[in-house]
DNA sequence: AATAAAAAAGACCAATCGGTCTCTAACTAT
DNA sequence: ATAGTTAGAGACCGATTGGTCTTTTTTATT
């Protein structure tokens, strides 16, 4: 790897750390040049714009979240255990931020983005149609396995998921008080535990419910 | 009411829908001067400096959300007509925004000013916590009248409601498909039917459950 | 070591930023 | 009607914005 690459590499880590703490407009090139300690020209020999560094740094966050959700997954053999880790990763951008300024950066880029960068808007769109689209292929294998029941919704689940924990997830940024991400976190625990896995399934001690077929 | 008055009125309506629009970083005064027709000078003689505008501007936007919800809750008798009223006030900003820009004035703030905007921070922060309280009393109501079960955890509800609706909205703001605060309004609608409204409260028909006492 | 190519520096630019200040126009009270 | 007061216009300010371009430095190639 040539030193350019190193170089356009450090840009694009900075400012994707940059747009997620100030967001595009609050985020100046000379804030770029600062934190990657370059004059103008080192940046600009490496893009065209500040738009092509902001989609390029969405493009670099939005990898790494995917490769943390991945990573999890890998491990987990179960769909119920592939579905409590995708909570988990989730509930995970509360502690251990993705991105420095913390929160989710799609949903961030999101929020910041709509009414003011159509380029950006249409990436944290898309990424959150993957997203949605990632957690209901979980879903739908569950119920064709049978771990899951047959009546879950996938598209419901997937949407509930990410709805209310990215909400709890601005919650707890905003308050700085995580418990609102934990919360969120059980409350969608224990609703799968009662509501999507299958009763054969579940190995929970002090359950008391009984099968209904 | 003097001509002063109305000018500033007329201000923070217009800056209030600015700023949901684009953000505090990216309204510029010369948006204002633009939507009000006022030139520097008309503005400055009301408003200190750019912050002031902005932070009148969301009291504005918190206090009509405020008015919104207790419009509706008003006509409600029952605890659950109430929740349920909550439910819907909250989706409602999707069909019918509050704002021009869409979404939720206070979660776009909260988004838009972290790290960048203490005070702004601080009035979205307190917002948010108003708007759960205001919710949490209204399920503790419910439970104090028997109408919900004892069991219920008000604070978990009401986390959940906002939560989960806010990010949907964010959802269907950024994807322009409402579809996503629909599919939430009507878990959160089915889930609280179920599980927190008590069994001999239940009017509607097809409910097959049995009481479990 | 010499040369060619890539990378970075930094001077420079027009436009815009938030904000100030003076001056005039418009309204209010007597 | 007139004096006093408030509201608003708009010229002006220094600082900063994103972006360009030339020059220098560094790297890779031979």
């Amino acid at each position: 790897m040539g030193k350019g690459l190193a170089t356009k590499e450090k840009i694009i880590r900075k400012s994707a750390e940059l747009f997620n703490i100030f967001g595009y407009h609050g985020c100046a090139l000379s804030d770029i040049m600062a934190a990657t300690k370059l004059q103008k020209g080192g940046i600009y020999n490496h893009f065209r714009n500040k738009d092509e560094i902001a989609l390029e740094a969405f493009d670099y966050n939005f990898n790494r979240m995917i490769k943390r959700f991945r990573k999890r997954l890998d491990r987990d053999r179960t769909a119920s255990e592939k579905l409590n880790s995708v909570i988990e990763v989730f509930a995970s951008l509360g502690e251990d931020p993705l991105v420095k300024g913390g929160g989710c950066p799609i949903f961030n880029t999101a929020v910041d983005s709509t009414n003011t960068h159509p380029e950006l808007t249409k990436k944290a769109k898309e990424g959150i149609k993957t997203l949605k689209r990632y957690i209901e292929i979980k879903i739908e294998e569950g119920i064709k396995v049978k771990e899951f029941v047959n009546t879950t919704n996938p598209e419901e689940i997937s949407t509930l998921i990410i709805s209310s924990l990215e909400g709890a997830i601005i919650m707890s940024r905003v308050n700085q008080d995580l418990n609102y991400v934990a919360v969120t976190e059980n409350f969608l625990k224990k609703y799968i535990e009662d509501h999507v896995i299958e009763n054969n399934y579940k190995t929970k001690v002090g359950d008391t419910k009984q099968p209904t077929g």
